[in-house]
DNA sequence: TCACTAACTGAAAAATATTTTCAACTACAC
DNA sequence: GTGTAGTTGAAAATATTTTTCAGTTAGTGA
């Protein structure tokens, strides 16, 4: 991580890891959330890294229907969001299977998946 | 989609049928882009609408990196992200499988998948 | 180890984006 | 038609994000 920053020239500043373990910490967080995490870090500071990280692929910026978020980009991240509840979890197994994108010319280099539906929780109470 | 919207309780003024119809032009559009295609209807209407649709289930926000934007809520839809030149185009070939999702106790209504990657167009030419 | 420099930070200000308020308007049930 | 709950738009308020700029610092090379 550290060693991708340094690589691209940027420097690894107290800031910037600080933002880094705030993100290790739990996907798909909120730009407060992160705040919470990184107490000396200024808000321009947590804007800027942020889009530095994104644009060096680090992280992803995303938004779930509750405002953006952020998280480490991994190869592979799969959320469930409950059209009921409204809760985000995230689950392994990856059912996604991008072998067929290689016809189209395109390089895939990781992916996303968001299932909606309801969870388990709001199907056995059957709350709406 | 009116008869959706009026099921809820909701009105089917020329507004939202005005925006829907901006919605059903193209997916994953900016508020700008969609305000271009409803100029009769104001900004607060436009935020209220999309916020409105969004709750019914028939409209999702999602932010692929470049900000806020919406699409009608189909099934199933897939995005590719070309991470050299930020194109953002949609493939049609399904490659989730969310049966398993079914042992997890959830229910699944609809998926969203996003691949990262180069397109064709840069692996060819080896853009960075 | 030290000095140099390009990169970086934070506070304030500016610019944008989004939400709230409220009086006037309208779809639609009766 | 009439009544009314729901809806709209303009202005104001608030929230979010970006820019500016003077001061600080990581990391390089001597």
């Amino acid at each position: 991580m550290v060693g991708k920053l340094r690589g691209l020239g940027y420097k690894a500043t107290p800031q910037r890891l600080a933002v880094l373990e705030a993100l290790a910490a739990e996907q798909h967080q909120s730009l407060e959330e992160l705040r919470g995490r990184c107490p000396g870090v200024g808000l321009v500071t947590m804007y800027r890294t942020l889009d530095l990280l994104s644009e060096t692929g680090l992280v992803r910026r995303l938004d779930l229907g509750d405002g953006p978020r952020y998280e480490l980009a991994e190869d592979h991240h799969h959320h469930m969001i409950c059209e009921s509840c409204g809760e985000v979890s995230e689950f392994e197994e990856c059912p996604v299977d991008t072998r067929s994108l290689a016809d189209l010319g395109f390089e895939v280099n990781a992916h996303s998946l968001e299932v909606y539906g309801r969870c388990a929780g709001c199907v056995g109470g059957e709350r709406r």
